[in-house]
DNA sequence: CGGTACATTGAGAAATTTCAAAGTTGGTGG
DNA sequence: CCACCAACTTTGAAATTTCTCAATGTACCG
């Protein structure tokens, strides 16, 4: 469907060769593994997860629309974006991918799909196989339903998405992103200080919101100026948590 | 979640009573039965449904948010929009939805829905009751295939519209909702003379492509006076179809 | 130390919104 | 059958938001 046809060659890649120092982990050492849609599949029998692993260095893609997909991708650390690459060169990232997240719980058992992965920090990613995930849907009906929960919050935060690039101001949608991670942030107890990671470039902040780098500069400069928040440098420091909310919130 | 806070009170109140002049009909007799997820859901048991019709007048809620939904709901006839109502008196339409289509596909099993339903047309719909089409999924997993189909399908339309709207102008959504319509049409054979029906007023089209109502007119008159097509009266008559495809691709 | 990608600033242009008023249409009751 | 009403459409002019183009500044990596 959508090709990434203006993307530098260099982003086809494979980059398991040259890949950040991160750990080898696997999934039984996975720290995120009784939170999330890996715990739930594998119900504490991670050693004899089958899961292939793979590394990829910031800015590089992890998975390219329309190629095969080995199977259901799950980052297990660092962050992504969900993007399509128009013709035009314009990029639109569809939805931001945080440690332990299930990439697209409605397409479980597409074999490939139109958007692209990119990652934003230094990722380590898995894909768990098809067949594995059926099998383990079949025999364990708890699975299917957290499946279904998945799938349905999704469609419900693509609706909240459409609502907020559509109606809302520059100024909003860069509140509501903020806030977005935030909460994320907050129930997993890793915000400190009202200071939290945040390491998408503007140019990614851009392509999320549908403003221009120029113009999602000047925002992030506003915001600084009037002591809400500073972003930048790879992190998020609050200053007036309730002025923020309030800026995010649906009116 | 969103309630439609804003809306005059008549919206609210059950319109069975002073619904239009439609044939009561039931499935057995639709003649859309085969085409569509109620043909797979009864595969040919059609005087076997206990689904509850029930027929709408034009511009009322068939469904509004947070109400608990009595099932899966279906369009039999006439057309609606999927939307949500915001705290400020704006609306945002999420999907338009079409004879034959069932409404959420995500939302298969979810007992409430955070959107409203609004016939646009006068509208023939149906609950399809929750417990049945369970069932039915149990028994059936070519039924739960198409199903898992319908919802990757509605995943994707969320996606492409979340480019069309972050990216595109004025004229390239509405030309881009034009021929979403007419292919749809197409596929059924219910074009002829280049003509069919399109009965969304310019508020709901300005509500669907997050436009200004007097944009949208703008933006029709131009369509019209450079002889592209002509919206209005509750059709759509298209004169230079090359030039408005043109217009609708994503470029 | 140099380069590349990223961030910032300014000025002018373009698209879209807002506000306000006037025209049209279709349906309803008299 | 007409008159009226309400909802919908059209038009104009000014204001606002966001974009585009272009130049300069900054940080990190090898």
């Amino acid at each position: 469907m959508l090709l990434n046809t203006l993307e530098p060659l260099s982003a086809y890649v494979d980059t398991s060769s040259i890949a950040p120092a991160l750990p080898r982990s696997r999934c039984d050492t996975c720290h995120l593994r009784t939170a999330n849609f890996c715990g739930a599949l594998f119900d504490g029998e991670f050693a004899a997860v089958r899961a292939k692993h793979r590394s990829t260095a910031a800015r590089r893609n992890i998975y390219r629309a329309g190629e095969p997909s080995e199977g259901v991708l799950v980052v297990c650390e660092g962050w992504a974006v969900r993007f399509v690459q128009l013709p035009n060169g314009k990029r639109q990232v569809l939805s931001v991918v945080l440690p332990g997240d299930l990439v697209s719980p409605t397409g479980l058992l597409e074999r490939q799909f139109s958007f692209s992965i990119q990652a934003v920090t230094d990722v380590r990613s898995c894909f768990l196989p098809f067949a594995e995930v059926r099998a383990r849907m079949r025999d364990n009906p708890a699975l299917f339903d957290i499946w279904l929960r998945l799938t349905a919050a999704e469609q419900r935060d693509a609706d909240k998405r459409l609502v907020d690039l559509d109606q809302r101001a520059a100024q909003e949608r860069i509140a509501a992103l903020i806030v977005h991670v935030l909460t994320r942030f907050e129930e997993r107890g890793e915000v400190h200080n009202d200071e939290f990671p945040f390491p998408m470039s503007q140019q990614q902040i851009a392509d999320f919101t549908g403003l221009t780098p120029v113009h999602t500069c000047r925002v992030l400069s506003s915001l600084r100026k009037h002591s809400i928040c500073d972003v930048g440098h790879g992190m998020v420091k609050i200053a007036d948590r309730r002025e923020l909310q309030r800026m995010a919130a649906i009116k």
